[in-house]
RNA sequence: GGUCUGGUAGUUCAGUCGGUUAGAAUACGUGCCUGUCACGCACGGGGUCGCGGGUUCGAGUCCCGUCCAGACCGCCA
């Protein structure tokens, strides 16, 4: 054994104790007379002394000693004469006997601490380095916990792990695969998955009955902070329920993981439709800790000359409680605010609900300060407060008027990250038209089932079914999704029709889909969690990048081993590639 | 594909209206110091101002292009 102890666990009751430690210099003070070594392993840090009277060669050794230096250190725990309260091992030291240097280090390029120097790409680039640090190291200690207690407690409910292949098929459907050439098959291409649906599909046609993997999947597409190309997912699926199965089985490992992970008991969900949430929130996942919910002010405010609101679709307004102190030039900036293209509003009417009762609006030409009384008390605005209102097409308006509400939230402090506001939303729509490729997509995916009542709607206005589907939404991040999915044949095959597949085409992609179907398929129905952002939104952060071990950049590049990379002609010519 | 922000010492940054030898902190090196724990003190080394072009008597600073990084839009069933 090279050591006895870790770093962090030596207490006063050890004093007088044998010792040998093992682990990196992360700092060293000499005093002169005598010199101190913070040693430093994932558990903790421990004072190595080591002086000048005592043993002059030994505390010239420990003077060469350079940052990061791996080191083992035999010695005597003692206690100190002058304690440091704020580490554990604070009330000791060791009186180093022997010291060993098991690898020098080159100064790194960063600083080991909480707060490094190290900008983000460099960070990266040394990420080895970088998990030292202990926030890094917390984040994935924080990833490891949450995936051991997901597999406990669904293995305690009867679900079991299945591997999925990782070298599957390509698809139209959905975002851009990647794509892996196959040598033996000149010509023909692997893709790699961008979630296992269609085996954890097969697996319940398997009669697995409840399945779930902690898996990657990759999507090639542009990343944000919250989307990285390859990710991971809970993906879980369950045979013989129905919906009200599933949200009640995975609330509950939800409320298992606050409880564990985050210590809080007692976290309940709320559930929401779509059309509500699109309503009263401009938005799929909205963020539910604080209210400020839309107000649609159509009835008191068209008609009366003011021509912006008279040809809108919608008029809907939020209540930013205590706001009316903005001045006219915060006003202004909120207004170029909402004006950037990625927003993408015309413009923005505010009323001023001064504390001395007294209304004051960007529109006053065209309304009556009893007429803008009555747009306050439809938003339930008192004197303090400020109304924000923006007109337009229905759902670009909400949209934009939901980044607002997320913004006015942000600034007023509403949304706390440990706060946590949990809710399901319902009923999404089945379908969703694409403008450009004039045709329905699948929303969630074409193997949603849409509600029983919406079936007959297929055939006449598709665009109105409502799918059996549902989303996880924490705080505003959309945890994770699923549905109860299509397990009939049939019904499948229309869908398929709706999407705008040929029989041939269909066949083709999902034939062994639809065969298993013809083989006693039980109904069935599931969910997939992204957990990067799980571990994220339980850790605090906005980017999962924190919580990866080895992420890619916003170029979707591993700046650390430099990937991708080119290759040798000779590995093209294997797979008879040419590059354009 | 688009919008915005940034790129100056190993690192994080400052650098005024275009004007002398480009600074600070930290890190690094040397020396001093017996209770430090972000030790302290003194001294020292360290720069392709991302790259290319242009304007100018003169460019880190202004203009054009380009590369890189980050945030967002498009995209992401």
């Amino acid at each position: 054994m090279m050591r006895t102890h870790t770093c962090g666990e030596l207490r006063l009751a050890q004093a007088g104790t044998q010792v040998t430690l093992c682990g990196w210099v992360q700092r060293s003070r000499d005093l002169g007379g005598m010199t101190f070594v913070d040693l430093r392993d994932r558990y903790g840090i421990t004072q190595l002394a080591f002086n000048m009277e005592a043993n002059s060669v030994l505390c010239h050794q420990a003077r060469e000693l350079g940052r990061e230096y791996v080191v083992q250190a035999k010695g005597v725990v003692n206690e100190r004469s002058s304690k440091n309260l704020k580490i554990p091992t604070g009330e000791i030291e060791i009186l180093v006997e022997e010291i060993r240097v098991l690898n020098p280090a080159k100064t790194p390029p960063f600083t080991i601490e909480d707060d490094t120097d190290g900008g983000d790409d460099l960070r990266m680039k040394y990420r080895y380095i970088d998990i030292r640090r202990n926030p890094v190291r917390r984040n994935l200690e924080l990833r490891h916990q949450m995936a051991i207690e997901t597999r406990n407690y669904l293995n305690s409910f009867g679900f079991i792990e299945v591997e999925t292949p990782v070298l599957i098929k390509s698809t139209p459907e959905g975002a851009r695969d990647f794509l892996v050439p196959s040598r033996m098959n000149p010509g023909q291409f692997y893709a790699l998955p961008q979630s296992p649906q269609t085996f954890k599909q097969l697996l319940m046609v398997a009669g697995m009955d409840r399945y779930f993997q902690i898996v990657k999947c990759f999507r090639d597409e542009d990343l944000r902070a919250d989307r990285q190309p390859e990710f991971t997912q809970i993906d879980c699926e369950m045979s013989f329920v129905t919906r009200q199965d599933v949200l009640e089985t995975f609330e509950g490992l939800a409320r298992h993981l606050f409880k564990v992970v985050k210590g809080m008991n007692n976290v309940t969900f709320d559930r929401m439709v779509y059309s509500d949430a699109m309503k009263y929130y401009g938005s799929d996942k909205p963020d539910t800790r604080f209210g400020m919910r839309f107000v649609e002010l159509n009835h008191l405010t068209q008609n009366k000359g003011f021509k912006v609101f008279d040809d809108a679709q919608l008029v809907v307004g939020i209540n930013a409680t205590g706001c009316a102190e903005y001045t006219r030039k915060q006003i202004d900036e909120l207004t170029e605010w909402v004006k950037r293209p990625q927003i993408g509003a015309r413009g923005l009417v505010y009323v001023r609900y001064a504390a001395d009762d007294s209304l004051k609006s960007s529109v006053d030409k065209f309304y009556t300060a009893e007429q803008l009384k009555e747009w306050a008390d439809a938003l339930d605005a008192k004197p303090g407060d400020l109304i924000l209102i923006l007109a337009g097409e229905t759902s670009a308006t909400r949209k934009a008027l939901g980044e607002l509400r997320l913004e006015m939230g942000k600034r007023l402090g509403l949304r706390n990250p440990d706060h946590f506001a949990c809710l399901w939303v319902l009923d999404f729509p089945l379908l969703e038209w694409s403008e450009e490729a004039q045709r329905f997509f699948a929303m969630h995916h074409p193997f949603t089932s849409p509600l029983p009542e919406d079936i007959d709607l297929l055939a006449t206005n598709p665009g109105a079914v409502r799918a059996n589907a549902y989303d996880m939404v924490i705080n505003g991040v959309e945890i994770g999704g699923g549905s109860i999915r299509i397990f009939d044949k049939d019904l499948q095959a229309r869908m398929f029709e709706v999407l705008g597949f040929t029989a041939l085409e269909a066949q083709e992609q999902f034939g062994f889909l639809m065969d298993a179907f013809q083989f006693g398929a039980p109904p069935h129905g599931g969910v997939a969690f992204g957990f990067d952002r799980w571990c994220s939104l339980f850790g605090g952060s906005e980017s999962i990048r924190d919580y990866i071990a080895f992420p890619k950049n916003n170029s979707g590049r591993d700046v650390m081993i430099d990937s991708p990379a080119p290759v040798d002609k000779k590995q093209l010519d294997e797979l008879g590639l040419k590059l354009g």
